[in-house]
DNA sequence: GGAGAAGTGTGTCATAAGTCACATAACTTT
DNA sequence: AAAGTTATGTGACTTATGACACACTTCTCC
């Protein structure tokens, strides 16, 4: 399979650019570059323009921000077929964390100046994201309104299965990062943590949590 | 003034086109009707198809919901000046509340297809377009997140702020819908605004709510 | 003008979650 | 292996806010 061909099966995969026609998606998908990173080399940090769009081919990269005492706190983990920086290669604006290597990666990249002349030769295309951008938003404003004001658990459960989304049932993160996640004291949720422990739903260790049972997490997640 | 001229007006107020030039804003205020209501008479309801932008040219819209027990709650109040539907014309989803004419109206609507077309025609309001979508994506994200972790008086000072910015220091809601607006129970509403009321920040009146000091107010809706 | 509805003011209580303080456990570095 | 650092576990306390209950006031409509 070509390089080209790689990363439309990406950009298909990505809500944003799955309601495109295999024609747009190949014209688009052409005028990717590729791009190397060694291990723990930066990509971009906060501040830079936001010039390209990047989809990872192999690696890993971490999305992490600096904390104002010097520490960094990883806020996501890209693998292989993920796709970052949608939004800053639309409207160009800066970006809002740091991008570095966790190990030696491939990554495509889109960059916005083309994409840009892209939707101008192809004003269907741009309508289309249009659309999208628009469900995101109603999405967006349906979702935090709703999701801010559940209750920790529900908010926790629901981070965990998106977390178990990605990396399977042992999700490597510490309790402090996941208080960041969803906005509560570590405290906080290490009580919770300790309660689902006792119920057998997960385990802890140092780092790490296990997740045993998915369908009770799941539950409590729905708030039913 | 012409009516176009009018709409051109109406639509440069708004941060959705406020970036447009004169000569694009011109052949799209060129697409406008305008539709007259009757004091009362339903504009659209909840489950229409999301089909057209409207710009008050006199009178007052209510955007209203059907809660459950059926009382209406309303969620805003658009006067002359004001846009609604910029959203919905975009992505033509259906609408998510009623609106319906506090008092005899008269409305310009630009309608989808028009738009569309307009937008077909001129990719390059369209990518500019999708950069205000983006911004708006990234505001909502910030201020979303940040806005419910705020604590009520911060969040019930901005809404009234808000509210202010639109109609002035006598702003006519009643602590109940001011809850819905806070996402906090009527009670607690109350007991804020009593505080305040003793510091000589407000009045309060039956439906009614008169800023005395907004210099006070805004203070503390910075949380500083 | 009387009845009922809608809006407001307040007391009491329960509870979720933050904060502080400190103990313990697990990794790292030298 | 000792020392230091980071992560986790837990108790005690505080606080904001929701829930319920009820009195009181102001409008609306026959």
């Amino acid at each position: 399979m070509s390089k080209q061909a790689e990363f439309a099966v990406i950009l298909k995969m990505n809500p944003m650019f799955a309601d495109l026609g295999a024609d747009e998606l190949q014209r688009l998908s052409n005028l990717c570059h590729t791009q190397h990173l060694g291990s723990g080399e930066l990509l971009f940090q906060k501040g830079d323009p936001g010039d390209a769009l990047f989809g990872v081919r192999r690696g890993q990269v971490r999305i992490e921000t600096g904390a104002s005492d010097g520490s960094r706190l990883t806020l996501n983990f890209m693998g292989p077929g993920d796709l970052f920086g949608e939004v800053a290669v639309l409207d160009g604006q800066n970006r809002t964390a740091d991008a570095t290597a966790g190990e030696a990666s491939e990554l495509f990249v889109l960059r916005r100046d083309d994409f840009l002349g892209f939707l101008e030769r192809e004003p269907k295309v741009a309508i289309k994201i249009i659309a999208l951008l628009c469900q995101r938003i109603r999405w967006q404003s349906e979702r935090m309104e709703e999701s801010m004001l559940q209750p920790l658990p529900v908010r926790l459960a629901r981070r965990l299965c998106a977390l178990a989304a990605d990396f399977g049932s042992e999700v490597h993160i510490s309790q402090e990062q996941l208080g960041v996640f969803v906005g509560a004291a570590r405290e906080s949720v290490n009580r919770q943590l300790q309660a689902w422990r006792k119920e057998a739903i997960l385990d802890l260790q140092r780092g790490r949590i296990l997740l045993r049972n998915m369908t009770k997490l799941t539950a409590i997640a729905r708030n039913e």
